[in-house]
DNA sequence: AGCCAGGACAAGT
DNA sequence: ACTTGTCATGGC
């Protein structure tokens, strides 16, 4: 990995494959856009980038300094992800999902940002979950300039009532979102300690939160707190499963099953699975 | 128009 | 230990 400041952004080589398209569409997040020269922008940790290839370079607008201390964790760029898939198991629904998103990297997410986002994700489309969380960014995350706002901290969240939260269109979910603010801002989960756990104890923690069961935790462990091994199970990989006879679980995909997951969801979900995938 | 969506939860078998 | 109804809303 070798990163060269050039003028306004950083442009990144020696990472392997890296595709943009399948990062930000694969359905991990939710606040990355195209644009209409193929390059995406969006906002995380609070600093707003746009992301582009050029010359087989990753291109990320800004400063070095910007790259060093959020970019080059948020897109785990030090991780050898051709070395990953690569001892993935090679089923051929494996190798269909693998050779269809290759380049897809698991963003290194803020902890609350994803919970969050997958607390809202519950029985929800990603067209609408984009729309709930724009809405509450626009509504109360801190502008950063071009229109682009933060994420919410959620000392900002806990603060407001429920009446508040009616813009963002949450639904049923509202409570949810409050109630994990507040347990956050008032102390009572401190999810920097949360990340100094082993990952079953992680787990049972978040598991405490009013509308987190297993899928919710197990995409915050996975996107928010880094641990490449969850494996989170929605209605796609349900669908998914039926193509293995035995069907699958975490342990069916080894120490990077998290990633293994990302690109079966992501492979399932633009296909439909509706008809059988062809060569 | 109607089914479904990166579910969770309580209540009923 | 499984199945079912309910929750709020809109994408397709």
């Amino acid at each position: 990995m070798k990163a060269k400041a050039c003028d306004g952004y950083v442009a990144v080589e020696g990472i392997g494959f890296f595709s943009a398209r399948h990062t930000f569409e694969c359905g991990q997040c939710f606040r990355w856009n195209a644009r209409p020269d193929g390059a995406y922008e969006g906002v995380a940790y609070g600093r707003h980038a746009v992301v582009w290839m050029q010359e087989n370079k990753l291109c990320i607008s800004g400063s070095m300094a910007d790259f060093e201390t959020i970019w080059r964790a948020y897109f785990d760029l030090d991780r050898d992800y051709a070395a990953i898939t690569e001892k993935l198991p090679q089923d051929a629904f494996m190798q269909r999902a693998v050779a269809f998103g290759q380049g897809l990297r698991i963003l290194a997410q803020p902890p609350w940002e994803a919970l969050c986002s997958f607390i809202i994700s519950q029985c929800n489309n990603i067209p609408r979950i984009r729309g709930i969380i724009g809405r509450l960014c626009r509504a109360y995350g801190v502008e950063i300039g071009n229109g682009q706002y933060a994420f919410p901290d959620p000392e900002v969240i806990a603060a407001l009532q429920e009446r508040d939260l009616s813009c963002i269109q949450a639904g049923y979910r509202t409570p949810y979102i409050l109630n994990a603010a507040r347990r956050i801002a008032s102390g009572s989960l401190d999810l920097k300690a949360l990340a100094a756990l082993p990952t079953e104890a992680l787990r049972r923690a978040l598991l405490q939160l009013q509308g987190v069961g297993a899928k919710v935790a197990d995409c915050t462990i996975l996107f928010g707190f880094g641990r490449l091994d969850a494996f989170p199970v929605d209605t796609w990989m349900k669908k998914a499963s039926a193509f293995y006879p035995q069907g699958f679980n975490a342990d069916s995909f080894g120490p990077y099953a998290g990633i293994a997951q990302q690109y079966i969801f992501y492979y399932a979900r633009s296909f439909g699975l509706k008809e059988k995938v062809r060569e």
